[in-house]
DNA sequence: TTTT
DNA sequence: TTTT
């Protein structure tokens, strides 16, 4: 009746972002967290975790988040199953993040694949990382999960750094 | 690169302790951890989440965990993959602890299944759970994870000085 | 930017309840958490950590918890100065608790001082915890810090349904 | 009996290494945890919060973390008291780390205060981050906190990332 | 199927 | 006494 995870490691892959058939924004991506210790091959081995988010926390994710980049997600364990077309029940674990921190800079991995997908939302990203300056700036704060599924603008957490999170007074279940 | 789990939660089943093939104690068992809101059916669900201990802890947990106890356990989220006998990638995501809390006595839950695993260690079991009258007594600390492999005894959580911390009342600072 | 702490402790005394002058529900408790080793002495010693909770969750808190209830606490630490009458700068470091359990069912320390502080919730309590049945009941689930500054009731976390989650035993995946 | 503390902030000073008298090395610094949400007058406040590391740990700290550099720390919440020069009980919580991670390579910050405090030990600080290459190193994995008190070169984090944590066996308290 |  |  308590269930709690912090996790802090590297995107595998660009974020996925979806709809469900109701108009909720739903993120996933996994997280590459190496693990404290080596392998007896003497090899660094990492556990690949499942992270999904949902709405304005989905859409925030998948505007800023990137391969690769580093991040801290907070949020519990579930565990889903299903049955697959074989009838077999399957069992699928992952984080539900309601918590998310950027702790790189886009204008880090510039150049990136997609980074088009920005927008253009940074025009100087090849320059000193304008907002973020003196020692480097990171991420915003986003937790909640909690407004509405529409799409949303503007929640560029580089830009507006120090927004107070969105505390929308709905009683979403997560 | 920071991996932390923290969870509370009920045996579904007594735990299970092997032995790896050089010798080292690893006990399984899962945890049922309520959500923290109902289904869209309005009914409460819980995530069923796999545990897993190594070394002395294993065999603390094998000693003194049963099905139902109330249970914290903290560590690290781990996925493991496998090929089954399809030939098809398996994942696997577990808990691995490094730390169990045991929040329950042992009679709480008296004549449970199994309860003679005990090998007669709570004579006073069908009692009035003696040595936790008060404010309530409850298990001891189990972190670790290193040593040896070999079984060890008088690990007793509940026996040696499982007696509420001695709260010295009057001088405290609050 | 990442602020999240988890305790399991017992408390040092009964909570105390108060209101801001808006009428805001706060209550604050210290929990004792004993320390995962021994001092150089041999002795056991324990962490007392003051714990503040806001609103609804304030008013549950002082509802059911009660001094030595073995209790878990999740929330953030505060770090909060005031100048003391000497004009000496004073620094207070507490955690605000979002989410609390109930680790033990009231009727484990009957008797205890300002029992009668519940109004009679307790029909039963002398009883062998009704409720509590099977394989141990214990209180429900209290996160938030979003309702108003309203006092509750009906916010009994071992009335309403504390029974055990019901574990359909055999066809769990584990 | 359970006591977890994770942080992500900045570090407001470089931090202060000492040695006590047995020679056991500790390093104390404090961290900038961005609340996440606003004053009442709407501005963005943290909290500040005290941290110490002990042995290796301590001094890897000093050796890499500077002013300024987002870092994570995982720990246990301590409450220490003694009696100050006016015979006044004085209380002082800290979070006693057992895992630092360093989110921040050292070039990013560049040309920062007392730079020069790192011995000359990054040579080529001012260029593109040498074994920093791709989307951004970040630190190694330092936890444990288990070996000796002595002082230890090449424990470079961002040199010789991929080094097994220093798994010496000893049985440290902490 | 994986990140750095 | 505070970081970005």
């Amino acid at each position: 009746m308590l269930n709690r995870v912090i996790l802090i490691g590297r995107l595998t892959r660009d974020p996925e972002l979806r709809y469900t058939p109701s108009g909720v924004a739903v993120t996933q991506f996994t997280l590459a967290v190496d693990r404290p210790f080596t392998s007896s091959q003497g090899e660094r081995e990492a556990d690949f975790i499942p992270v999904v988010t949902w709405r304005q926390l989905a859409e925030t994710c998948a505007n800023y988040l990137r391969k690769g980049r580093l991040t801290a997600v907070e949020g519990r364990m579930q565990v889903r199953n299903y049955e697959n077309n074989e009838g077999k029940r399957v069992y699928v674990t992952e984080v539900v993040a309601d918590n998310v921190r950027f702790l790189e800079s886009p204008n880090r991995d510039g150049g990136g694949a997609r980074e088009e997908g920005y927008g253009g939302g940074y025009g100087s990203t090849g320059g000193s990382a304008g907002g973020f300056g003196g020692s480097g700036g990171y991420g915003g704060n986003y937790s909640g999960n909690r407004s509405g599924g529409g799409s949303s603008r503007n929640d560029d957490p580089f830009s507006d750094d120090g927004r107070p999170i969105d505390i929308s007074e709905d009683d979403l279940p997560f």
